[in-house]
DNA sequence: AAGTGTTTTAATCAAATGTTTAACCAACGC
DNA sequence: GCGTTGGTTAAACATTTGATTAAAACACTT
């Protein structure tokens, strides 16, 4: 059984990101991505180290290939403040439907050592000299939105669009409602979260 | 050294309860909940006969003290949905800035065992024959709201309300804004939440 | 004071788990 | 061929960790 030589190296990340998104790092045993990714435990050491310093790529990267949406988005000259809301409901309901475990793994996983994380991906400044919230200050210096604070502004955002996918086994399990139906019935989301933020918007 | 005799049993549920909401069932160490509780290690077995014993205590507790609130409000003949919102906002604001890890830490442990654990307290049926979704039926039929899943209406007032509290570490850090200025902030939104809601509930 | 059942302790056990070691193999250059 | 090199493997190691044990301390009754 000769196999074409894949990169052992990746295909260990791979099974690293997903077993790590699944159960966290401390439930997560080497032993399991080892088998996951059908190689043999010390491979991981080989080519990793360590658990610890395997799961700090996953997490980095993991971070941002998030983060980099949410720039890519909040930093769009192109796009007035709806369309921004409306670009990341539509961006990271799709991102969160993908890798569902993604966004609780991030939360659970940053509260750790959330200095360092978030200083390692450098979004500190970005953030505040975003061009959102530049729109939002003249939004607000010109009377056509209330004066909140942006973080108010984005907790509520991020609230509507990431809250579902967090609360999904809560959701189903209390409500009896199918996973297919739910994920279904919260794809309506996309197109409801931009109405709904315009509308808390007009709240004076 | 003769110690005042306290009641071993909860003192060991209580350094039980504030080390798993913090780490997680994986992460937690028999061991810390003993020298939290200044107790030797034995004791816990003794008491509890295993971690996972343990554990399970402590989840179904914190989801019952969790929930208890919920169907309170969300039961309450004397109120409007309007007023079922601000009682919601008041109620777990308080609730969660008490228990800063506590919205984290079932979300995460929900997760592993959703069905068993929903199942174990009795949620289910209380639920869905809510006076809240009654009224919220009924809201709709009168054309007073929109044609809206009450779980729509359901994620967005939980995700108003509790995503701010485990998003925390992570809102901090990315804006570097302090910890206690970041509380101050939300508190706010014990005011905010209910006007928010309510015009969402007016987008047609 | 002796007796009895309960609570607590120190020591130990056994399994799980992250990591390392030493041997093995396959490809490649000389 | 032969040695070198990088990748891989099985086995072992060392530590951590959940759980148990046997004895001591305690509280209470008689």
């Amino acid at each position: 059984m000769k196999e074409p030589k894949q990169d052992t190296e990746l295909i260990i990340k791979e099974a690293a990101r997903k077993v790590f998104q699944e159960k966290g790092f401390a439930a997560t045993k080497t032993r399991d991505i080892a088998e996951l990714a059908d190689i043999n435990l010390a491979l991981l050491n080989y080519y990793f180290r360590s658990k610890k310093k395997l799961f700090d790529i996953i997490m980095v990267e993991t971070l941002q290939s998030f983060f980099a949406g949410v720039i890519t988005v909040l930093n769009n000259e192109e796009t007035s403040l709806n369309d921004k809301v409306a670009d990341f409901a539509n961006h990271y309901m799709d991102l969160l439907t993908e890798n569902q475990n993604m966004a609780l793994f991030i939360l659970h996983s940053v509260r750790e050592n959330p200095v360092e994380y978030i200083a390692r991906i450098g979004i500190l400044d970005q953030a505040k000299e975003s061009v959102f919230v530049r729109q939002f200050i003249e939004g607000v210096a010109q009377k056509e939105i209330p004066p909140l604070h942006p973080i108010h502004f984005m907790l509520n955002l991020m609230g509507l669009v990431v809250f579902p996918f967090i609360a999904e086994p809560m959701i189903t399990a209390v409500s009896g409602m199918p996973k297919e139906s739910y994920f279904e019935m919260i794809q309506e989301r996309k197109r409801l979260i931009p109405m709904w933020v315009e509308s808390m918007l007009s709240v004076k």
